[in-house]
DNA sequence: ATTGTTCTTAATCAAATCTTAATGTGTTGG
DNA sequence: CCAACACATTAAGATTTGATTAAGAACAAT
């Protein structure tokens, strides 16, 4: 199920996206302005949003960057007539898709189906997805919460950190420099040498039932660590 | 710096967007048939593809659905006619936009910033997969894992950067010194005469069925080693 | 301020990996 | 054919990397 926030100054057009996106995995939200559109973002988690440039007290650009600063899901931008300025001006500032009007309506769908799409796919391994899974260990970002069978772990900051950076793109292997730099902040100067490794210990201390003999956060050797994807 | 892969069987329109994407930040390659550009894909990482749809030998949908089966860089699909069919079905199986003759020079460096800007921002980093494949081995850089005939064979670091030089340039040879320059880095002062020998010996221990007599890495005396590309 | 939690440091250890060096084998050019 | 050279092979020891533990700093909450 995904909220689509709709956002447009014409009803007429805001009514008939609302029949085009006709969709029992969609929830449609409407807004008429930018203004209103900012504060739904902050009431309601929408998995995508249809804005239109043009409208009257903010427009959709300033609209979109308002959104941006706090939320990262695909937003695609509605254009009156196909103003190549508007269009690369919008763009450039982070839209992900834009459509012109008047709509075909099958391409609508089609946009709006593969920006979710697209969203959901990476969002396995890289958007402010709220829940993560590897295995049988869940990750909920939202709550800051993991469980491993069921069973709730409590995991201090740092290590919910490491191991969110880890489940986000499971297999893939992690230099320790490099999840000290992502997990710490690209300035971190208090570069401790082996200071991963033994939140990476305590890590397989709370998620591992053998810590030695780990069966998820695997290590190789001289590249790494990862977390195991597949059964052991 | 982008590696971007142009691939359309008419030449004309290759050179078209080659000039419109010219930017310091972008390296450019061609593909004029699915096939190749398949083929390209193992050889070198893409950042991005600019796939035609309507392409001899093979089309640019079946040529996307074999590129997704191993790697995930954003594609935009170039439509000759906007006929919301094709555009339509091309979206649904994985590309990440669609450009429609004649292009707009703006608006085709726009997408494509868009769409690498996107990607690396969702990624805070490399999302893409990339695996090398050459014969029956098969490379992944991010999983830091080979397989030779489906079995995974563990590799030091060393063994792995060595391997994948010769993956990149499947037949192309290297000289012991390149391959030392390459792998250790332009300084390494510990520059010891024949340590690349033993590492190559040590890989084809691992990867070869008869480490004598190899049938993957070969050597051309007096130039450097290789990776055989064709069957042996 | 005091307590409890979390983070970092440091020291020690084990193991995997890398390099060296010594010697063997094959190739090339004169 | 043979010297010179390039690569092969092996094993030892040097280096690097990660594991582990515990102590004490930093931090937060009471």
């Amino acid at each position: 199920m995904y909220n689509i926030l709709i956002c447009d100054d014409d009803k007429d057009i805001v009514n008939a996206l609302k029949i085009y996106l006709q969709n029992p995995d969609y929830r449609l939200f409407e807004a008429h302005n930018g203004v209103e559109a900012v504060e739904m973002t902050q009431k309601e988690e929408f998995h995508l949003i249809l804005l239109d440039i043009m409208m009257p007290q903010m427009d959709g650009i300033t609209a979109m960057s308002k959104i941006r600063e706090k939320h990262n899901m695909p937003i695609i931008m509605l254009t009156a007539k196909s103003e190549d300025t508007d269009k690369i001006l919008g763009l450039t500032i982070g839209a992900d898709d834009y459509i012109t009007k008047p709509f075909n309506p099958l391409e609508v769908a089609a946009r709006v189906g593969s920006q979710l799409r697209r969203y959901t796919k990476l969002g396995s391994g890289t958007v402010s997805k709220s829940i993560l899974q590897v295995g049988s260990i869940e990750l909920n970002s939202d709550t800051k919460t993991v469980t491993v069978d069921g069973n709730t772990v409590n995991l201090t900051p740092k290590e919910f950190d490491i191991l969110k950076l880890l489940m986000k793109e499971p297999g893939k292997v992690f230099a320790p420099k490099e999840i000290y730099l992502k997990v710490w902040g690209e300035d971190a100067l208090t570069a401790g040498d082996n200071t991963v490794a033994v939140h990476i210990r305590h890590l397989r201390e709370k998620i591992e039932i053998t810590p030695n003999d780990p069966r998820y956060i695997k290590v190789i050797f001289g590249q790494g660590y990862k977390i195991e994807k597949g059964r052991n």
